[in-house]
DNA sequence: TGTGACAAATAAGTCTGACTTTTTGTTCCC
DNA sequence: GGGAACAAAAAGTCAGACTTATTTGTCACA
């Protein structure tokens, strides 16, 4: 997905951004945008635009006189599809993917809330079938095929939420949803009581019960919550 | 705050970044470098930069033969604080105030729940202080001095909660309460009730109580989305 | 001895011009 | 009418020279 190889500047993105966010350079580090360029043996022009990328990203700080330096990870911007993408990708994956379920956990059933007020025919329509779907590939080690339901079973509840904010984060949530499934190797089949959930919510948001869809999608994120145990006794 | 004019490039963006996110462009809408190079007076070089930066705000894409296209706004990265400041400069504001704080009535209740189990014996101080300069001028007029002890109130909550996402929203959430004490005129006192609830939300956080400090935080949410008539009947 | 001004070094920033590459649209021929 | 060759357009890349801000170090003076 995203736009590999856009431009010589793109693929000196995806070996700095990475080893940045891996913490290769720790904060403080300074590089040199000369030293940079031949390193990576592309011309200076070219260089300058993929630091210009990293600072707009908060990754590091270009000053004359002193180099670009990178930033503590506390000032990153971590909402950055790009950066989260990175940190999946590196040695940050269980934590970024942590604090990515708490996230949806906060946003989801407030979403969902939303999106029982909002969601257009059409869209209450598109969550059925994808709940239909989930249903449909529950057994007999399907999961690939549930996964897919399941990411676009979560992106229609966060467009039809009618928050710009909200409908963003569908893309971190198919990343985190995939992150589960692909790398917390699962042999098994989903949780039933999961996959009822989805059904219900389906239902709640199609009959308008902001109240019923918002308390089911809580459910379904403390689920999420606990496979990482993450949770309070 | 953040950096005026650091660099020629930065400038240009300055300006080219509010027009985009105002929608003087029109999605679709196709610029050429050279062209933006000589209505803003500077080399192609620096041009190029500010396109790289906002191609990795998702707000162009720069393609060969074609030229710089603006994206539909469902596509921007609404989550940059430079996007969130240039929509507030502009006609946008408050379409983005209101997603802002609907996101805001998510985040912060669980970020103070999760704050009760994680915040430090110095940042429950700092909770404290801040809760009780917010009483100190909470009445006669000192909304200047109000809105300092609540921003620094919720950036508290924001960063104690121990998530990374949570507390990136500081800046955001800040911004907001900013935008609701200068734009939205404000000449009256603010509400002694959402005073009181600060300062038993520092109570709950400090005695760990995260279910009291959960609930509490979500009453200030409300209050915030009433002011902006966000609420069904 | 400390301090302030001045000078040198350094790395980012800027500009220009030439060249390459990709994509698109047109034209011409079968 | 369809497909292949061709031409044009705009971004992409590179190299080199020059500018400017910032830091650091030095030296003289109080």
């Amino acid at each position: 997905m995203s736009t590999p190889g856009r431009g010589l500047h793109g693929q000196v993105l995806d070996t700095l951004g990475p080893a940045i966010t891996a913490g290769e350079y720790p904060p403080g580090s300074v590089l040199r945008t000369d030293e940079l360029a031949q390193q990576f043996e592309v011309s200076r022009s070219v260089m300058r635009e993929a630091v210009r990328v990293l600072e707009s990203m908060h990754l590091v700080e270009s000053r004359r006189r002193v180099g670009v330096t990178v930033r503590p990870k506390y000032e990153w911007n971590v909402y950055d599809p790009q950066v989260i993408r990175w940190r999946l990708a590196g040695a940050d994956r269980p934590q970024q993917l942590r604090s990515l379920t708490v996230l949806r956990s906060a946003i989801e059933p407030v979403a969902a809330g939303l999106a029982a007020k909002h969601a257009t025919a059409e869209q209450c329509a598109e969550l059925t079938e994808c709940a239909l779907g989930m249903v449909a590939h529950s057994r007999g080690h399907q999961l690939e095929g549930y996964l897919v339901h399941d990411m676009a079973f979560h992106r229609v509840i966060l467009t039809a939420s009618g928050n710009e904010m909200f409908a963003r984060l569908g893309d971190v949530v198919a990343e985190v949803l995939a992150g589960r499934t692909h790398h917390e190797v699962m042999f098994e089949d989903p949780d039933p009581a999961a996959v009822t959930l989805h059904v219900q919510v389906a239902e709640a948001v199609r009959e308008g019960d902001a109240v019923r869809a918002e308390e089911l999608t809580r459910e379904i994120t403390v689920g999420a919550l606990q496979e990482l145990d993450i949770l309070a006794p």
